[in-house]
DNA sequence: ATCGGCTCGCGCAA
DNA sequence: TGCGCGAAGCCGAT
């Protein structure tokens, strides 16, 4: 079933406290959907997993207020892959919604869960978990305990363009939802300026996308007011982290990282930690892979909704130091993320597929599909880490092993997967899949768009033609040794490699869901033309 | 080291 | 309708 986006309707203003902008919300239930009868007022808790800075709980909060109920707080746990075969892509790796939840994903997501689960607790707001049978029954299974459990009269959720949330959502709940006579609210608690705020169709790049949240961008970077608690007593579910384990039935091969920690607090003490190191220098040297420090590495906490990059743009706002760095930062944080939403909301069905790109990027990889390819890897050579360039399986490993891979590296590592594969498809996915299964940041809207830049000039440009890539980008090993040491990056990561093959090997063979994946057999190696 | 051309499509001037 | 301009890079000329 497709997405369509329907006229954008905000909620009423006798319904918005002074602070919450009509803006940030919309309606998604039909008109004539009013409050009827009810008990409380339920948060749909799924994106923005955080108790602090959230315009979708205060929001929850205050209606209930308004109504004199209590907030009940609802989130739906992800439910295991199935992958049935059924579809047609038999030869590509698995699609996100065919991958199973790893360990590393698993651990930050409950971890970040239960942080804000003891956060309500203390403000007497109960967090309930659904734990819904497939992805098929989310909206269901969801909207019985906000009719049934809690008999609430208005339900509030957060927001996500990615494909699964919008079913869940629009296309699984609101009917219910209607016939229920519950109105169903949505708020963009992620971004700055609203995703259908900031403009009304897709943007071609981040030069027409820029403008439009510039020009408008104080006026959302409001502060939050604080979050109250209930005043009415209320029962406290469970939270059972044994239970939700053993519900997402987590791939343990990609192993939890140390150095990111889930949750609010966590996130804010590496933010503090870059404020101090490397704000001051983040636009000259934030493309260089080889500095420590000068990245925010954020995007973790970002990404999963333990920290809203609201409060970090705050921050630095009051910092006011470092003007350069800070305006990069705030590039990176507000118009290449914002740019990210942006492109998923408005081709919700095709985001990852090769359709979504531009017409002359499609036409340029076509013609050059059956270009002969120097090099052409298997998944699990790339996965490995078993290439001929040391610079790019030094970037798979770091990825393997830290779950977070440079952003610079990023470009490069996606380019040369375009590449290496038999077809544009093939890279694609292939890209997607190890992105989403690795980074600790995956699975998200940056990625989706990160990937899609390099491959198939997702907000770029034609460049000089070329073979394999057409006129897509072109980034090679030269460029990387003009910019930065290529040889202390490898040396990080050497030794790393027999780690990433175990895991490797332990993933495939104790997967029995997972269909098989390309072969090493399909592996070769040509000799390099003219 | 630094610069300009590569190539495309938006947005504005006409 | 035509033209200026940007863009998370490469490449060759200076």
């Amino acid at each position: 079933m497709s997405i369509n986006n329907k006229p954008v309707k905000h909620a009423a203003d006798s319904l918005l406290p002074d602070w919450m902008l009509a803006n940030r919300t919309r309606v998604l239930t039909s008109e004539g959907t009013e409050p009827k009868e009810g008990q409380s007022v339920v948060y749909w808790m799924q994106r923005d997993v955080r108790s602090v800075d959230n315009w979708a709980l205060l929001w929850a909060r205050d209606l209930a207020m308004q109504h004199d109920v209590p907030l009940h707080v609802v989130y739906a746990l992800p439910p295991p892959a199935s992958s049935d075969g059924s579809d047609n892509d038999r030869d590509l790796p698995p699609a996100l919604i065919q991958l199973p939840m790893t360990k590393r994903h698993g651990d930050f997501l409950l971890g970040g869960l239960e942080c804000v689960y003891k956060e309500l607790k203390e403000m007497k707001i109960p967090l309930y978990v659904c734990l819904p049978d497939s992805h098929e029954k989310v909206g269901e299974t969801v909207c019985e305990a906000i009719q049934h459990k809690y008999k609430a009269k208005i339900v509030v959720s957060d927001f996500s363009p990615i494909r699964e949330y919008r079913q869940w959502m629009e296309l699984q709940a609101v009917p219910i939802l209607e016939e229920a006579k519950v109105p169903f609210y949505q708020v963009d608690a992620h971004n700055i300026v609203p995703v259908w705020t900031a403009t009304d169709k897709r943007q071609v790049g981040a030069r027409t996308l820029r403008p439009r949240i510039h020009k408008v961008y104080n006026d959302y970077l409001q502060d939050y007011p604080d979050l109250k608690g209930n005043s009415h007593s209320v029962d406290q579910p469970k939270f059972d982290r044994v239970e939700y384990e053993s519900f997402l039935q987590m791939d343990e091969s990609v192993e939890s990282v140390d150095w990111a920690q889930p949750g609010t607090e966590a996130g804010m003490k590496q933010f503090e930690f870059f404020s101090k190191n490397g704000l001051k220098i983040f636009h000259e040297q934030r493309n260089d892979p080889v500095q420590k420090h000068v990245c925010s590495d954020m995007s973790p906490w970002i990404n999963h909704g333990h920290i809203s990059f609201q409060r970090l743009a705050l921050n630095v706002k009051a910092l006011n130091k470092h003007a350069n760095g800070t305006a990069a930062f705030i590039e990176e944080g507000v118009i290449r993320r914002e740019l990210s939403d942006n492109m998923l909301y408005y081709s919700p069905n095709d985001y990852d597929s090769l359709e979504t790109a531009a017409g002359w990027a499609r036409e340029s990889l076509q013609l050059h599909a059956s270009d002969e390819r120097e090099f052409v890897y298997s998944l699990s050579e790339l996965e490995e880490g078993r290439t001929h360039d040391d610079l790019w399986n030094a970037a798979q490993l770091q990825m393997v092993r830290d779950g977070k891979m440079h952003g610079f590296m990023r470009m490069y590592w996606a380019k040369k997967i375009l590449e290496w594969s038999e077809s544009p498809v093939g890279a694609l996915r292939t890209a997607q899949y190890l992105n989403d299964k690795y980074e600790l940041d995956g699975r998200d809207p940056n990625g989706f768009v990160g990937v899609g830049w390099s491959i198939m000039g997702i907000h770029d440009q034609g460049w000089k033609e070329r073979e394999v890539f057409g006129k897509i980008r072109y980034m090679n090993y030269n460029g990387c040794k003009r910019k930065f040491k290529v040889e202390e990056y490898v040396a990080q990561y050497k030794g790393a490699a027999e780690n990433a093959a175990n895991a490797v090997e332990e993933t495939n063979g104790s997967s029995n869901k997972r269909k098989s994946l390309p072969s090493s057999s399909n592996s070769k190696q040509k000799t390099a033309r003219k």
